[in-house]
DNA sequence: CCCTCTCTTTTACATGCCGTAGAAATATTG
DNA sequence: CAATATTTCTACGGCATGTAAAAGAGAGGG
């Protein structure tokens, strides 16, 4: 799966947490809102990591509005999972790496995560 | 964390496959006899990736012995268990994202999954 | 002690990704 | 149609990676 640059990163994060689609000088304004950084790009920036974006097939763009406007093609949740599954591979020893990671997660995620499987198991 | 490239991961592989350090020439021709690539580096392509991995933290250097031997500084498995740590990130949604891990997963790794999760409990 | 052989270090270059944005083309609107 | 907004094209510097030649260094034979 490809990977984000930092400005990608940021970029998707925005999109992620917005219920609506938004513009590239709605994603530039709040480039420069965000921390203290007060980057304020330029919109051709965010213009060109988004179409970057586009090709990556992370983001959709509308072309029938005028100010096109972007949004994830995936929640942040599928593509976190798409990263995990990269991670594992198709590897063979996914089961010893789980039982690993098992081992490093807090009690409280354990049981989360139990919780979850047996709902999985009902259904 | 570091990501790696094909070479890299190539040469990463074959040290977590070798119960013994190796030397750069070891790899070579080990990366030679890989498929029907025919690769046939040079020695020096070895070194430099090698250098380059044990910048990055993730192989061991012998400098002892007078062929340098080379080994992974962590297994494979703890390896990847950071991937997927850093793939989780620090983000508050690890749960949603593991519900969907786990809904996308086998039966028979469900099963497995829940005997890790038991053995945990019991420690 | 020097030569040669082997091994390591240094330096280099091409490619591709990413941040960044000006210039040019195209669409909107008054 | 002219001015303005928007998108596309083109570009460049930096960094990671694959690739390796050139140069430096240690070690044994003569």
């Amino acid at each position: 799966m490809a990977s984000l640059g930092d400005l990608e990163r940021s970029v998707m994060d925005l999109l992620w947490d917005s219920a609506e689609p938004l513009t590239a000088n709605d994603l530039r304004d709040d480039l420069a809102a965000l921390g203290t950084d007060a980057k304020e790009l330029a919109v051709t920036t965010v213009l060109t990591v988004l179409a970057r974006l586009e090709k990556k097939g992370l983001v959709e763009r509308e072309r029938t509005t005028r100010p096109h406007r972007y949004a994830a093609s995936s929640s942040r949740e599928d593509h976190t999972v798409g990263l995990l599954n990269d991670a594992l591979g198709t590897a063979q020893d996914r089961e010893a790496v789980l039982a690993r990671f098992i081992g490093g997660i807090s009690p409280d995620e354990a049981a989360s995560l139990r919780a979850i499987l047996d709902s999985v198991k009902s259904a």
